[in-house]
DNA sequence: GATGAATGAGGATTCATTCAT
DNA sequence: AATGAATGAATCCTCATTCAT
């Protein structure tokens, strides 16, 4: 019940944002006969968008946590940019939803997003300032915030590359070749593409 | 007065969404007593965010058309990408503004971002084309896209940044760190980053 | 328009309190078709609740500051307490209205009674201290506070007066009643009796 | 726990009325979880009101019973007053949650307050027709509403005598002051006053 | 005897829009 | 070109109440 309705405004929400939906709309989404019933399990509309947000991303803050310490650097050995790419793709609502709270964000929103992004910021900027490339210190708040967008901007502006660019970014072998984009392109941004070329002096480049 | 209004709009819709901003405090923001005003000026709310949108837009639009050939493509030659985000830092709700047209993308807003946008994806695919990197054909409009999400990205997400890394992504320093970042950034990703450090054979690195 | 409403919510807030009153209500019975028109004239309904009692209670403002220095004396000389009479005899509903507001307190209202009434207060004050009967200076806010519940509490606790003693309160003849009964009591009470009957043997007069 | 939903639902109906108050906030007052549980106790929220009533009326109906014929006439030997204006002024909130009920009369409260307060009323009409003063048969309802809303108005009203007067009805010097002022103006209006001054020029005393 | 869940009706308020001026 | 007024529909949310547990 309380999922249920979890599932109706993550959809809603990701779709249309917090001002866009209303709570008829969600619980009718939800198969509720009544908008009432949503206030029994959520305070308000904030709440609830809240606690979308909280479950939508506690999967995201899982991946990342297993990660441990190699983050989202691509290799062989490290399949978290792979299975991010995937879930990202398997729940093509989550991106967007990401995307609509950065912009709507009000004082409590702000909170909920600091309490669970600012860790895996943290922990990303540690893995970063590992990275070989032409970054210095000062560059890596604008590199992190660089691959994040890069990651999630795909599937959250999917309906516009649908338009200007006559490109399904749904479709399995376009979410294969992001896979496969994404991966070349940290590995460009971060100096860690597979090691297609030894680095002139033996030390690895990053 | 239409202009005022133009403006007014401009900075709710940015702020708040189509869904979030009302017409009434569009006409309060404009210093009109009275929303009945705005339809003397525009048909309706829809017609109104479009012709900000549109009115928003038209800048970029010139100036890619200005960069001509030689698209955003980094370079001692190439003063685009350096007025494009000097461009965007001085009009920070822009690129909200963008993103959230991408997101509230309704029948007839996909129509009017279609119009604007698709001739400067058709030009700047051509312009990728003859980049180097990794990148096969297939791969073009993922790279589009990314360069799409990394340059627009950072001020439409400005306020995230703020509240994950304590850093006044509006700042001038941070504005110009950006600048930086995004040439190096997009020479990584190009193809055609100043020869920095010399690849021992002379090949180009990617 | 802004009057037919102020009437309709002055009749709905005396009988049934702030509370018991919708705005819904409200608008039906000032010949609005819809409740939005009320928040064309009033901000809200707290609003308009004091807009009506400030209109409520000018006239007896006026009737008061028309007596000047003599108060609700009674005498020969002094028609205030009988105008006064007829004027709430007249007005049934306004007694309730300031009862209602009395026992409605909320902040704002508070100060709007605040300001009306405390001057009323401070001059009947003035009145009483020259008042003959077994009063100290220390029992005037409770005589003035009597006088006022003498006064106002008939018309207000009517359809108590009506169940309990089986008494149409408001006919003409109960209305006289009141009136010679309300003069002898404050007659009583302030020490300035006509002198109607000489007690004629000393014994006490009642 | 019965008695503990009456005590919160006393308290919240004297402070906001019938329809100011929700079941929920009363159970919650009184320190249930869930409104259903007010409906294992009594039928709905106007049978609540009516036990409220009912339970905060019956001490006033033993005080009045144990009067017998004298009523609450004032004198040496009769503390009926005195204790009825103690109890007014430990249970703050009844005369505010008896002034309510006679305004907020619906036709079961009517019934209620009927059958409560009718029996009162006929005895002291019949305690009042033995009085002293200048009044006529005609004259006993208004006399006794009048006695009714001196003794209760004082404390109903309380916080408008706080605002206007800067008085706090509350305290215990205050209480002391109007048992006396009750006690003196109840006098003066049954003319049983203790002959505390005799006029000293035949002059009638006022 | 208490509670969590559900629900229909209604609460105040705001919405975009229109019309007369 | 701007405004005051009006309005139907929709907003979020709370209401009293019921039922199963």
């Amino acid at each position: 019940m309380r999922e249920a309705i979890l599932d109706a405004a993550e959809r809603s929400f990701a779709e249309r944002g917090l001002a866009g939906v209303s709570m008829r709309g969600i619980a009718a989404e939800a198969g509720l006969r009544n908008q009432a019933s949503l206030y029994h399990h959520f305070q308000d509309k904030q709440a609830l968008y809240e606690a979308v947000l909280e479950r939508g991303l506690a999967p995201l803050v899982a991946l990342l946590a297993q990660a441990g310490d190699r983050g989202l650097a691509p290799g062989p050995e490290n399949p978290a940019l792979d299975r991010l790419v995937d879930y990202l793709a398997e729940h093509p609502q989550l991106s967007r939803l990401i995307q609509r709270a950065n912009l709507d964000d009000s004082r409590l929103l702000r909170t909920t997003l600091q309490r669970i992004l600012q860790p895996l910021y943290v922990r990303g900027l540690a893995v970063l300032s590992g990275a070989a490339g032409p970054w210095e210190p000062a560059d890596l708040p604008h590199l992190a915030a660089g691959l994040f967008h890069l990651i999630f901007g795909y599937f959250a502006n999917a309906p516009l590359l649908e338009v200007v660019a006559d490109h399904d970014p749904h479709s399995p072998a376009a979410v294969a070749r992001q896979r496969r984009f994404l991966k070349a392109a940290i590995a460009q941004l971060l100096g860690s593409a597979p090691a297609r070329r030894v680095p002139r002096n033996g030390r690895r480049r990053f």
